[in-house]
DNA sequence: GTTTAATCTCAACACATGTTTACAAACGTA
DNA sequence: TACGTTTGTAAACATGTGTTGAGATTAAAC
């Protein structure tokens, strides 16, 4: 093969287009390759539902539109992806916490904090599959991260409990277990919410009606509870 | 290679040994490979923490001792090698529920319950591992199996709970969704169970109270409890 | 004793995987 | 403009994968 082909077998970065008559897929700014890398990601952990172990550096690559090798410049390894990863979803619950508590009235709490939670979960199937999947086994930096990210939701739930004063005979470690048992609650509900059939709202009714109900009794036994 | 080799190359089932002598990995009984697969896809699982997605049929077979060929005459897949690994999930679960229900004085009630699941847990890592990594996507097959063991577990929770006659003002439906509850607290302590450092009974015991606090705040909940 | 079905083996296949090497275009900057 | 750095590519590699085909041994059925 001779060293000036037409166009085939090129070797190296390839030439920027001059004219980039489609928006659909040209114009990839400067660092946006890493952002896709980790779209895509998330895009196959959703196709073939497996978190980490079922995605492939080959796979993600091809699905974000670039070489395998194009992988290395971004990250070392599939398990820093999953980190990257891992970003974008410390970012949503950092957005599902603030969409939280912009009803501060206590009474539709409950109910405004589920109906929230479950529309989160539907429109982050990925994100939540993930966080699901690799609380529990896979590799342990992953899960450590997960941990944290759980643990500092629940850390700013308790202390939002406490700021608005209605559990008063409750410790700090009564209220950080209160709100473990919540998030608990809602973490299990996520595999079925996830299995709900797209766009069903019927089900999805009877799930959040569930839900609103667990917490009611969870609430009542910490109003009736007594410090030891 | 001629045909009669010394005893290279040998094709076809492997011939009985005449005599015995090592008892250690000897004297396969008739159908005794699917349980080696069974074993050696647990052993595996527990390896390299990563579920069914993690395992492959070359390794499982490899560590049962047989050639990947031998997997087909008692598997169609890896998926229905799942599915009988949960059936000894299902006797697991069958076993630790009649552990629990030998302490009949509901005092103890609490204590005797988290203690059994802990140790259940902690001796049955691969399975644990195994229900909760694939609760979540992964094959539909397998997460409706899972969800039906545990479903059947907790209708047995409410079961119990209705002929205790505890709670008397519950109703079905809510001696459900109580026995929903517990079983989800309990879940959700997989993970953390599983990532105790082995044999830490300081940890251990830290891990035991607080399941039991969170038992307590759910029964005071429950008690109170006036159905709508 | 002969036949038949079940069980297991080896060899080979086509393909996917992660990773390395060598090269080229683009970008930032002096 | 010139030059080093960053970011991309193609080719090749060794390795692991699921699966098939053909032969060999055993155990049961006739």
């Amino acid at each position: 093969m001779s060293r000036e082909d037409k166009k085939k077998s090129r070797r190296g970065r390839p030439p920027k287009e001059e004219v980039e008559t489609k928006e659909t897929k040209a114009t990839r700014g400067r660092g946006d390759t890493r952002q896709h890398l980790i779209d895509a990601a998330l895009q196959r952990v959703e196709a073939d539902q497996s978190g980490m172990a079922g995605i492939s550096l080959r796979e993600v690559t091809k699905a974000a539109g670039v070489s395998p090798t194009a992988f290395y410049r971004h990250f070392s390894d599939l398990e820093e992806l999953g980190m990257a990863v891992l970003e974008e979803s410390s970012d949503m619950l950092r957005r599902m916490l603030r969409d939280v508590r912009k009803a501060p009235n206590p009474a539709e709490m409950i109910t405004k904090s589920t109906d929230i939670f479950i529309r989160y979960v539907l429109e982050n199937r990925a994100i939540w599959l993930l966080l699901s999947r690799e609380r529990v086994g896979g590799s342990a930096r992953i899960r450590a991260a997960i941990r944290n990210q759980i643990s500092s939701f629940v850390t700013e739930l308790a202390s939002d409990l406490r700021l608005m004063n209605v559990l008063p005979q409750m410790t700090q470690t009564d209220l950080q277990r209160l709100a473990n048992m919540v998030i608990s609650l809602a973490i299990n509900a996520v595999p079925d919410i996830l299995d709900l059939p797209q766009e069903r709202p019927r089900e999805i009714e009877e799930m959040k009606i569930n839900m609103d109900s667990q917490l009611e009794i969870l609430i009542l036994g910490a109003v009736n509870w007594k410090p030891s």
